[in-house]
DNA sequence: GATGAATGAGTATTCATTCAT
DNA sequence: CATGAATGAATACTCATTCAT
């Protein structure tokens, strides 16, 4: 494959003899990557999501995202769970819920419960993750958009 | 690794150059297998569903069959996406559809449009595939059945 | 390599084992095969000398076929010689010139000596295999051919 | 065969590893021992043949130096030219010339057209080749050298 | 006889890791 | 600390040959 350590390192601007250095083996390697660059993409969500300011604009944000660094990002998936990391994939996801319910728009709106709120995040996350995957052409028309604003305000009147 | 092409082949309980006969190269056979694995899961899914009389029923069985062959389907999804072709990671979902879409009991349920169709088995599956990756013991409760099915019926309900 | 046995049946337009009932092993249908490729080369060459009538058409024949079959004719060349048979290479010349021998036109002009022939015909056939071998332009201009005849015609007055 | 790239890298000392670090194949191995062994021949050819006072001088040269390293100089031959590289083998010829060029005794001796060059030393070299391929006792006998010497001398004069 | 799927020893090649500089 | 040439175990793949049909 292309992602042999010589490969890497180099693409890093290090020699291997340096990434050795710092990590211990081929492993340690690609899942600091994997997690940097899952860090960096949870950063950019976060950012992106507390700057909403209604359940379309948080959609519209998680969407147009969803295209960024796309194959890096599944590769770093795929590194992680091939590691039996595969549970760190979710702290993207956490991270926004914490970073809405800090928010005096949000905060109310969320569901209580944590299993409320699991199932939220990972259904929204399931659909956009299930478009990228299928390059489906819905993620560039607005009615998916429209349909997943749907399903979310429904799924919030239903604590009601 | 423990997938080299000559494990496989006496796994397979045939030559090497026989595996070759069939298969181009590794990758080949990486894919049929994984193929293979995900045409098997499907058809377990599809009767399992097919034989469900409620929705409570279908995210039942859907939540007990998430753990069938656990690391066999992982790999397996790992495999077609670094070829690529992670697009057929959701035939399952859509041979669940058509089965459904075929019953008295279902057809008239379900959304009409392609889109809600995408959005409610995406959301489902994510629901549950999230559960499953990080290992979550919601997957042995029973919250996350009820929490579900709110999702579907809500969902459903919205098209009125 | 493309020159696998499995190859060699399919473009003979027989099974492999069919082959293997003619032949001993791989090497014994090789030397076959480049045997019957120099015997069809010799045909060809006798031919066409005999009915040369001067120096110049022999000369022209021997060149114009030098480019007949290339490739097949290396490779057979390669394999006997890879197989300690360099020697039958000669077999062609050793034809041309029992050919030219006998007729009444040849026979008296050409070298008593056996050394006599075996100079002026490899010298001959040396000169056009460099050619051949450096794809040296020479081949298509007609000065080639002037230079060969003088080469020829010099060395036969030397036995005057 | 015993070329195997593993033998290879053993013989000279380094580990396979290694080979493949210098090297992008087996063929670009095969290629270049093929050449490396052309260019050392070439270098004691022109040594010798510097050296010579006389045609018969060279004569003796070449006919001794034909021998030299044989099997190995047919394997280098061979892997040239089953790699389309036939044109090479040339070089050691077109070398001995350009040494002969540059000597008071020969320069003004030698044909001044490129055609008659080639002629000239294709012919001798057919003519040594021949009897080296065809295992030919003339390489021990004087007769040989002194007909090499007469064409050589004869074609020459032929030019006046 | 003819077939061609199957065999598996043999070989080319890769790539994680080391260590002398 | 940094380097990157060298290593060689591990692995992908080939191809001459067999033999049941």
């Amino acid at each position: 494959m292309a992602f042999n350590t010589n490969a890497v390192a180099e693409l890093a601007g290090i020699s291997i003899g340096t990434l050795y250095h710092y990590f211990q083996n081929k492993d340690a390697i690609l899942i600091a990557m994997a997690r940097e660059e899952l860090r960096a993409h949870q950063t950019v969500l976060v950012e992106a999501v507390t700057e909403a300011r209604s359940a379309r604009e948080i959609v519209k944000a998680l969407i147009s995202l969803s295209g960024r660094r796309l194959k890096a990002r599944e590769v770093a998936a795929n590194t992680l769970m091939a590691h039996g990391l595969s549970d760190e994939l979710a702290k993207p996801l956490q991270a926004i819920v914490e970073a809405l319910q800090a928010t005096e728009a949000w905060g109310p709106l969320l569901p209580d419960s944590p299993i409320g709120l699991f199932v939220l995040t990972r259904a929204v996350n399931g659909v956009i993750a299930g478009a990228v995957r299928e390059r489906s052409d819905l993620l560039s028309s607005e009615s998916l958009e429209d349909e997943l604003v749907r399903l979310i305000e429904r799924y919030l009147a239903a604590g009601e």
